[in-house]
RNA sequence: GUGGGAGUAGCUCAGUUGGCAGAGCGACGGACCGUGGCUCCGUAGGUCGAGGGUUCGAGCCCCUUUUCCCACCCCA
């Protein structure tokens, strides 16, 4: 028998009618806050998630996903090194999926010029090579919306509202909620910045781990995350981003909050707050879940460079991401039913084989007028056919057996109510269809 | 990639020192033969994750492998 891939999973019944009830809540809500969905392809070349992730992040050091056609991997397999590929022979599976949507934006020039920004969303599965966790899977499902060619501060705070609502509308409670947002900085004042922090872990390296100290050179700012204890210690003295951020991005941060405290969001400052991928510049935010224990539920920000890192020209963008699987946790946390139960049925019931013929016109009727109508296809007695008809939740049970079908009429059973009615056989569509609005 | 725990019926899990494969729930059927949920009774359902080894005999011991869970790393 085939087994499945460590870290996937296949989306059916109850779950996967979660998964598509909250694109359902996307396609609404960011409707509104006018985006529309797009879909790019599960693989891209290596260069993309390259130049937009950034060449020292895990995500692209050890969690992408490379694909090789079979012919092309034989090749590989004899000459033991893949210098010599074209770039678009080098390919992997989308680790996230802002750099694909940021690609694709360069590609069609989704913002020519002086033109309005191009807002997007998308619903897809990303691919991580790493070890299955709670709330962490090798092929997992995010929901993301891209704004490219909107520099203004109220952008960012839009995307953060319209991700705060989102969550709202997926059922939490907004208090079990923490909102962290910060500023990086841009290419202005990150990369002093950087050098600081750089320079004051090393100057404190005898108290560091060495995870640290090899961050110092790779990603200095992730040491602020470090659970060592001693590390925490020393990093708590360490110089803040806050302190460091030049006038454009000061300025810029202290909108984006002006903006939010306007519309009542609730958030935490949190100087530290660090996101894994290297195209972010100025906001970022990150949404956790209390008490889920499933790390963050959402999180993007700020990416002015991302367009021109990817080939195209210099244009503003925002975005965020969040995850299916750790929403679905978060919100089972909290008591709240994720296995969603299909819609409520009509089930057409005989006595007999006798009206086979008559209730298989009578269940087409019903489909055909847009009704979910479920029959016995198993040669089930009545009662077995009622059971089954309370199983699947059907709010009526419609009966034809001899008496009926001899009287041209059906009999209606209100299976909540127990209530049972005598209609004629041309108006059953009618009726079924008012009682069950 | 590293470390720990687990895998037995559809689900949750027992299974003694190595000696006939079990329970609860669920499913299905009946009591009520044209009416569901409650109750009672009954029936079916198993490559014991997979492969190999030790043994007269393995769910149990040994090896390999795979998946899941948890942690590290990192992240949604």
């Amino acid at each position: 028998m085939g087994q499945r891939i460590q870290g996937t999973e296949d989306l059916y019944g109850g779950y996967m009618r979660s998964w598509e009830r909250m694109q359902d809540i996307a396609r609404h809500l960011f409707g509104t806050y006018g985006f529309d969905r797009i879909e790019t392809p599960a693989i891209e070349q290596v260069d993309t998630f390259v130049h937009g992730i950034g060449e020292s992040t895990d995500v692209v050091r050890k969690e992408m996903f490379r694909v090789f056609s079979g012919a092309l991997m034989e090749d590989l397999l004899a000459s033991g090194s893949e210098t010599g590929l074209k770039p678009r022979q080098r390919m992997a599976m989308r680790p996230e999926g802002t750099a694909g949507v940021v690609r694709a934006a360069v590609e069609h020039n989704f913002v020519p010029q002086g033109a309005a920004p191009a807002k997007m969303w998308y619903a897809e599965a990303m691919f991580r090579g790493e070890r299955p966790q709670k709330g962490r899977l090798r092929q997992f499902h995010q929901v993301g919306v891209e704004w490219l060619g909107a520099s203004d501060p109220a952008a960012d705070a839009e995307s953060i509202i319209m991700l705060i609502q989102f969550f709202k509308e997926l059922g939490f409670d907004t208090s079990s909620l923490k909102l962290m947002i910060n500023s990086m900085g841009d290419a202005e004042c990150r990369p002093a910045y950087r050098e600081k922090v750089k320079q004051f872990i090393l100057d404190h390296a005898d108290h560091m781990c060495d995870d640290c100290i090899e961050r110092a050179e790779i990603n200095p700012l992730r040491a602020f995350d470090c659970k060592n204890e001693s590390c925490q210690a020393v990093m708590k003295d360490a110089p803040l981003i806050s302190d460091n951020l030049c006038d454009d991005c000061r300025a810029h941060y202290e909108q984006v909050k002006a903006y939010l405290d306007a519309a009542g969001i609730a958030y935490v400052e949190d100087p530290t707050l660090v996101r894994g991928l290297d195209y972010y510049t100025r906001t970022v935010f990150e949404v956790e879940a209390l008490d889920a224990g499933v790390g963050a539920i959402g999180g993007g920000g700020r990416y002015d460079g991302l367009m021109e890192l990817e080939g195209g020209k210099p244009t503003p963008g925002v975005g965020f991401a969040v995850g299916f699987e750790r929403i679905m946790l978060a919100l089972e946390a909290q008591g709240i039913e994720t296995d969603i139960a299909a819609p409520c049925c009509v089930y057409v019931a005989t006595t007999s084989t006798e009206e086979a013929r008559e209730a298989f016109s009578v269940v087409l009727a019903l489909r055909g007028a847009g009704i979910r109508t479920e029959a016995d296809r198993t040669g089930r007695s009545l009662k077995a056919q009622f059971k089954q008809a309370d199983k699947l939740g059907a709010k009526l049970c419609v009966v034809l057996g001899p008496d009926e079908v001899a009287a041209r009429v059906a009999t209606l059973r209100d299976m909540t109510t127990h209530e049972q009615v005598q209609v004629p056989a041309d108006q059953l569509v009618e009726e079924v269809r008012q009682r069950l609005a």
